[in-house]
DNA sequence: CGGCTAGTTGAAGACACTCAACGAGCGTGG
DNA sequence: CCACGCTCGTTGAGTGTCTTCAACTAGCCG
């Protein structure tokens, strides 16, 4: 459990108002959790560029809600802490996702980016009078309900090392996920893992140790191969997804 | 782990087509989860009314993916299982509540009624034709999410007992969750709960013994009486609630 | 070099799981 | 009517997985 606070960089909000120029959808593939096709920006719908650096906060628990936030580029992570400090982090996102989503007045997460990103918001007037942007919200938000679908079952039934396995699965772009492309030739990939491993533990509720240890025992099997700081290569895709528990 | 098949009565459709007399509001707090005041259905939109009885089946893991469900009356909850018979259940939905989206042309969850229910189904074609059911829709998902996020804190970081304490605590209406009025005089209230050891330990991933040790426990310490069938007497809710670990 | 952070690994312990026995409640059928 | 079978819940004993606590290493930066 996390008890020490975590450093909070402070915020870099290099929000230049609305240009037009197109988003860039090169980078779609950030930290390979872009799960889906849709960070597009409907035409015409004015909302605020932000440009953040990596582990900058964009929202804290507590802040008043006043927009909803889409990513265009990076990736951010959700969390949420426990009064006694635990923390269980919520979602992990890529570009076309959206948070700051809440049905109250204020943020119940927290938000801060795992790479330097570029974000729209939109403040609630603007939402509340587009259809085209809240349709946007509307199917984001589909995809992100059926990830949190399996991330429940991954918290709630699945062992240290399944977990760990399917973490690392998600990082493989078109693999693990709902659009899995199946075995593929030559199996292996390079993945980037932009987290810690106190993040990693946070995010499939288990203690920063256990992730080690799972990571080790995969190394042992054979599974990965650790590369250059945060690179790891996955040897053999289809044999790590046969450890997720999920096929 | 639930290895054993569950049983699934067969499906009671009842399905006379669209009437126009307005859903009931008066059973909204069937099971203690109505969690928002969202039962009320888009004036003149023909969606197709169902009533099911308990425990049937409204959709199973891997059905086409046709139409979307509003919970008019009664409670739903939804599930998803491992290959090897492991089972979460996902969502605990009451009136008001959404289910049956998917990004996929398959449904990637089960659905099954926990008490007799009214239910309105919009086939995919009616929704995508009225921004009213739309919206309607995107407000549910919205608690639904904020429901999904507490949840997962509970999975990766609360204890058993916290676990337990925590799902009595959504079943008090107005207490526990968003909307918690907080401490009142006469502070205890009797509540149902209509499902069994093994759904409350799929639900909190824990097992039925936990589960049952959980609630012994509590009443050990005086904080649940039990009374005839399926109800439970808690006798000091506020007592309860420190116990979630939430507060 | 020293100090810092992040990651690894070991040993011991706690919490939840597994396996098993038993009891209460309920419907069926002799 | 009671015996019987069945499901659901409770409780105990033993085990295993993950956590906790702690030591140690590698890499980075002043």
């Amino acid at each position: 459990m996390s008890l020490e606070a975590r450093s909070t960089r402070p915020l870099h909000n290099d929000n230049r108002d609305f240009d037009s120029t197109p988003p860039k959808h090169d980078a779609r593939w950030t930290l390979g959790i872009c799960r889906h096709d849709r960070a597009s920006e409907p035409a015409g719908k004015p909302g605020r560029h932000l440009d953040f650096d990596a582990r900058s906060t964009v929202i804290d628990e507590g802040d008043d809600a006043r927009a909803v936030y889409v990513i265009l580029e990076g990736a951010v992570m959700l969390s949420k802490l426990l009064p006694d400090g635990r923390r269980q982090i919520i979602e992990l996102l890529g570009s076309g996702d959206v948070f700051g989503l809440t049905t109250t007045r204020q943020h119940d997460t927290c938000a801060e980016t795992l790479t330097p990103a570029k974000i729209v918001s939109y403040d609630r007037a603007t939402v509340e009078g587009s259809p085209a942007v809240q349709a946007m919200i509307a199917e984001c938000m589909k995809a992100q309900m059926c990830a949190l679908h399996d991330h429940a079952v991954l918290l709630g039934r699945k062992s240290a090392i399944e977990r760990v396995a399917t973490f690392l699965m998600r990082l493989v772009p078109d693999r693990g996920g709902q659009g899995c492309i199946g075995p593929v030739a030559k199996d292996q990939t390079s993945v980037r893992v932009p987290l810690t491993r106190q993040e990693i533990a946070d995010y499939l509720g288990l203690t920063l140790e256990t992730v080690s240890r799972a990571f080790s025992h995969l190394r042992r099997e054979g599974l990965l191969i650790y590369g250059r700081h945060d690179e790891v290569m996955i040897a053999n895709v289809c044999k790590l997804c046969r450890v997720t528990g999920s096929h």
